[in-house]
RNA sequence: GGCGGCAUAGCCAAGCGGUAAGGCAGAGGUCUGCAAAACCUCUAUACCUCGGUUCAAUUCCGAGUGCCGCCUCCA
């Protein structure tokens, strides 16, 4: 464990420290997606924002029993069975696959359970029993109520008074209800819906009711953390706590968790703005890692732009984060066979190898680890992590310069470099690709974004390689405008030479 | 109208009482025949405005301005 967690909680909007119900466990919620179109980015967000604080709590040492629902049942599912003259279950289920592909390449961890609405009408039903015996819901017309007069506490997570909220509506009142914020726990089902038999005829579960009856299913009647985005506070949370606790008198939620909007190019993102970004379209265009660190890059509680540039910057970021790995890779290499050599001792002048000796690897993980304790904040972390990748590179530089390291030196940067890999990767689901590969498959995206991609290459590898031979050859005997001329004549088919260490590259970047 | 949030360098974005993290872009440098890549270094003297509290405010309080979200299905 590494010290105290913080978390802002909606219900008292103010950080307060984290005291699970059981010390070793935390029980964590999240409201997952209604399953009848493709997801957004906005949808990415908020499951990369719960799957980071759900590595993290887990990295911790916590045992978090994880339960992120879909809801399979509902009105936009309907309606979309209806317009592909397909069923409600081929439509969700559909959904719910293109979801989980959806964040499986984002490389968001499944969590212990992914209940279902429709599996747990029985739940509901006792629920909805429950609280007309109680005197907090009530049947009418086949539809049944929860009557919001009946719960002292109303409002107390979106901090709303239900007074104002009367005076200020303009919604129609509904006949079937006794107040117009009452909402249903079970509505009456038309003809040619999916329905299931209740004590009030046939009929299908309203939204709220599920969530708090898979919550109580697979948690318990008071859990931890139940998050979402931030849209979801009122009505559909409000309407959980007051459903689930007047049901069992007990506390709902301890920690109420609301991830920010993402706007595009400033506006809200919205189907009436015709402005939606698919998770499919935007993994068309970036590596799913890039689209985890541009989300990192902004505490969750923000609300966050999401503009090509932005993406792209956070895609260089991605670049230099392997590049480091990538180099200190490298660097081991050139010990292991010899070409730096290793010496006992104390640093040497100041400025030159072993200056930055003394650095502790224990003051970066800290600061890591405090500014994850610190509300999650993952963009403070990651700055940490960049200074610590700047430390590494020039100790490695310095050494390489003058072919010798110091023992003190290596050990913090086999230190530092286990810790990237482990804090990059574990917590902030990273660095999972080969560095190598990754840097030459986004070094030729940035040139190529620049040609167009499809450019035709009228040349086989066979060639290119012959002419890197004969170029090579005209280098070392310094002809040099020969080998330029070799090189002009590639670039025009589209093939770009680089010259390194290990000798000459290409790539291919396309004539158009 | 009610409730809540935000305003920090060219751009993005942390910090939130003791004098400005990090990333991108940019500029220098190292390396290289040249170039590219990489790495290093540098880059905020009114932190929206006006008042107030304080020895000290970007950070707290009040007012104002400008954005945004929720109040209706929504991650």
């Amino acid at each position: 464990m590494h010290g105290n967690i913080y978390i802002y909680n909606t219900l008292s909007l103010s950080k307060e420290l984290f005291k699970p119900i059981n010390k070793d466990r935390v029980l964590m919620y999240v409201c997952g997606i209604t399953a009848y179109d493709l997801s957004h980015i906005g949808h990415a967000r908020a499951y990369i924002t719960f799957d980071v604080i759900y590595r993290y709590l887990t990295k911790l040492g916590y045992k978090v029993i994880y339960v992120r629902n879909f809801t399979d049942i509902d009105d936009k599912i309907i309606k979309k069975a209806n317009e592909e003259n397909s069923s409600v279950e081929k439509i969700s289920s559909k959904y719910i696959g293109e979801y989980q592909k959806d964040m499986n390449a984002l490389n968001v961890l499944t969590p212990s359970y992914e209940p279902k609405a429709t599996e747990t009408i029985n739940e509901m039903i006792s629920l909805t029993s429950g609280l007309i015996e109680k005197g907090n819901a009530y049947e009418s017309n086949g539809d049944v109520f929860f009557r919001v007069n009946s719960f002292e506490g109303y409002g107390k997570l979106s901090h709303k008074n239900i007074g104002e909220l009367i005076a200020g509506s303009r919604i129609p009142v509904n006949e079937e209800k006794e107040n117009f914020l009452d909402f249903a726990l079970w509505k009456k089902s038309k003809e040619n819906e999916p329905s299931w038999d209740s004590p009030w005829g046939k009929g299908r579960p309203g939204w709220h009711i599920e969530c708090s009856a898979m919550s109580m299913k697979f948690l318990g009647e008071s859990i931890d953390i139940h998050g979402g985005g931030s849209d979801l506070i009122f009505p559909h949370h409000e309407n959980e706590i007051a459903q689930s606790e007047s049901y069992t008198g007990k506390k709902f939620v301890n920690y109420w968790i609301h991830n920010g909007f993402v706007n595009i190019n400033s506006e809200k993102m919205s189907k009436s703005l015709k402005n939606f970004v698919t998770v499919r379209d935007a993994l068309d265009k970036f590596h799913p890692e890039v689209l985890r660190l541009f989300f990192m890059f902004t505490h969750y509680r923000s609300f966050i732009d999401f503009s090509f540039e932005g993406v792209e910057s956070a895609r260089q970021s991605l670049i230099r984060l392997y590049q480091a790995v990538n180099l200190y890779g490298e660097f081991k290499l050139l010990i292991n066979k010899n070409g730096i050599t290793v010496k006992d001792g104390n640093p040497l002048a100041a400025g030159s190898v072993g200056a930055l000796a003394a650095e502790n690897i224990e003051n970066y993980k800290n600061d890591f680890y405090n500014s994850m304790n610190d509300d999650f904040n993952t963009a403070k972390a990651i700055s940490v992590i960049f200074d610590l990748v700047r430390k590494t590179n020039k100790i490695i530089n310095d050494s390489m310069a003058q072919n010798v390291i110091i023992l003190k030196d290596l050990a913090f940067l086999d230190d530092a470099a286990s810790f990237i890999k482990e804090s990059l990767s574990g917590i902030f689901g990273l660095l999972n690709e080969d560095p190598g590969r990754f840097i030459e498959l986004n070094l030729m995206n940035l040139k190529a974004a620049n040609v167009k991609a499809d450019g035709g290459v009228s040349i086989g590898e066979e060639e290119i390689k012959k002419l890197i031979d004969e170029r090579n050859l005209f280098r070392k005997n310094k002809e040099y405008a020969s080998a330029d001329e070799i090189r002009k004549t590639l670039l025009e088919k589209g093939i770009i030479l680089e010259d390194t260490g290990f000798g000459t590259t290409y790539k291919i970047t396309g004539t158009k």
